[in-house]
DNA sequence: CAGTATCCAAAAGGATACTG
DNA sequence: CAGTATCCTTTTGGATACTG
């Protein structure tokens, strides 16, 4: 685990690690509303508003703070169509689709193994 | 994924519902700590003293609010053994063992796909 | 439409010292 | 050993009003 093969472009971390990147990783996709922007753009790009009625209770300010974030790490794209009144699509990257999937699973549980009632 | 089997005494949550309990299970197992306890205890019981090792930097203060928290929603439980000094033992419970399994998913995948240097 | 700006409250996180 | 207690800082969340 703190070997790196040479050609490999990867190396294994350590989220139980003090300073290890993958913790502000999982910090990320941890957020409130990450895992479900992530899950929204599954089904494909979204603009803003779709975003916002998709997660019920969600503030404007909130939902571009996390958008900003998962852009920052490479999980969404985001991409202005000059016209007007502009548009902006947000989509998953190949590393946000990766990411789904275990989120995904996680919601699942979740959803599945959550009491209503 | 949206049937409910008539013997099952669960019904499908929606995670993005703004009122569904199943977000609030979410966002315990968002925490930043909560989901390396889980995998930390995935292995056996542990002590305090021996998660607070396991978990880099965390402080007494939150690892307890952690724990608790996970203790609250089912997730672990806390055993006392009556012994000088007092030993205390947490262990995963079923719904924990359960929870486990997606969140190694996601640890693993943050993991392998973080780029490290 | 897709945000910003502002203000505020609450939660989370953390360092450190102390205790049954 | 397994926490509490205290104090503090940072982060997060949220309501609302406004703008190019």
């Amino acid at each position: 685990m703190t070997t790196t093969p040479a050609d490999s472009p990867r190396r294994t971390a350590d989220v139980y690690a003090t300073l290890c990147p993958a913790r502000d990783v999982l910090d990320v996709l941890s957020g409130k509303w990450s895992a479900l922007v992530i899950g929204a753009l599954e089904e494909g790009p979204r603009r803003f508003t779709s975003l916002q009625h998709r997660l019920q209770g969600v503030s404007p300010k909130v939902l571009t703070r996390t958008l900003r974030r998962l852009e920052d790490y490479g999980f969404i794209t985001r991409t202005v169509i000059a016209q007007v009144p502009v548009r902006v699509d947000y989509a998953l990257t190949d590393l946000g689709r990766g990411a789904a999937a275990p989120l995904a699973h996680l919601r699942h549980w979740v959803e599945t193994n959550t009491r209503i009632g």
